[in-house]
DNA sequence: CTTCGTGCAAAAGCTTTGCAATGCG
DNA sequence: CGCATTGCAAAGCTTTTGCACGAAG
């Protein structure tokens, strides 16, 4: 769905559509890694100074409520967030060196998924994992010697 | 390793076992869930009244570094710790329902870090992944009619 | 004895909330 | 115009830190 259309179904529901949601939600669409709430605030600031992270915070809770974004958990503690494509299941690879992350087919669990149910009788929820490792290109700068 | 061994290899290395540390990291090993800093004070003051929450945060440090205890990425924000076999990788298996965790040996992943490797180029570090779903005993107990 | 570690209290993050003002529809 | 949403400021939580005292080795 492009941002037109989600923007006209959200008004339609009663939602305004401020410019303060309009450019927190591109922030997040338009980075490749998974920002928290103060880095959202510091990407919004030079474009409408006074934007408050108290409105970051209430717009990223509507957001999730709407289902445009989904809350990533990774390590370090504090929430990152991510755009969610209505619906569509996936997986992320994570980069720890550029911090870059790939979307992959979420079929690329079934094998792992059926040998749990199998092994140990768990039902795991594959719906979204998120891997981290090294990508190809960082791979590829940090040949050793 | 047991508790033993260990308090014995960590006095070697000019560490204090005090009584404290030898509290939170046994309220740590025994717990079939995760805990976060609180509920471990929780657990802790009753045997011991005036152990501050602040001791309890620097012994979560303090158990990291030592290699004892490993942070566990999970949902809702807040960290949780896990006792941490020495280096024996594995996986987990968390019930969304009950919370109960259970161990899963480390190459059952295989097939998967193989297939993102050839796929995408990525090498995934599946060290440590951590996979919430339902375990059977909730299976059984949910079954729908 | 000599540190290292603890308790206490104060401070430092991060996130949420109350309320009057603003601006979307 | 009416009401959802914002900005600002204050409060709430969780986590960290300074310092003098206490206890491990």
């Amino acid at each position: 769905m492009h941002e037109h259309d989600e923007v006209a179904d959200l008004r339609s529901q009663g939602y305004r559509m401020t410019s303060q949601r309009l450019l927190v939600l591109r922030v997040i669409r338009e980075s490749p890694r998974f920002l928290t709430a103060e880095e959202i605030h510091a990407a919004v600031v030079p474009q409408q100074p006074s934007l408050d992270i108290a409105t970051v915070y209430r717009t990223l809770h509507w957001l999730q409520k709407v289902g445009l974004i989904a809350p990533v958990d990774m390590a370090g503690g504090r929430q990152r967030f991510e755009y969610h494509q209505s619906g569509a299941d996936h997986h992320h690879l994570v980069c720890e060196h550029c911090g870059r992350h790939t979307h992959i087919p979420r079929d690329i669990v079934g094998t792992l998924r059926a040998s749990i149910l199998s092994g140990f009788g768990f039902e795991a929820q594959l719906n979204h994992l998120i891997l981290t490792g090294t990508c190809a290109d960082c791979r590829a700068d940090h040949v050793p010697a």
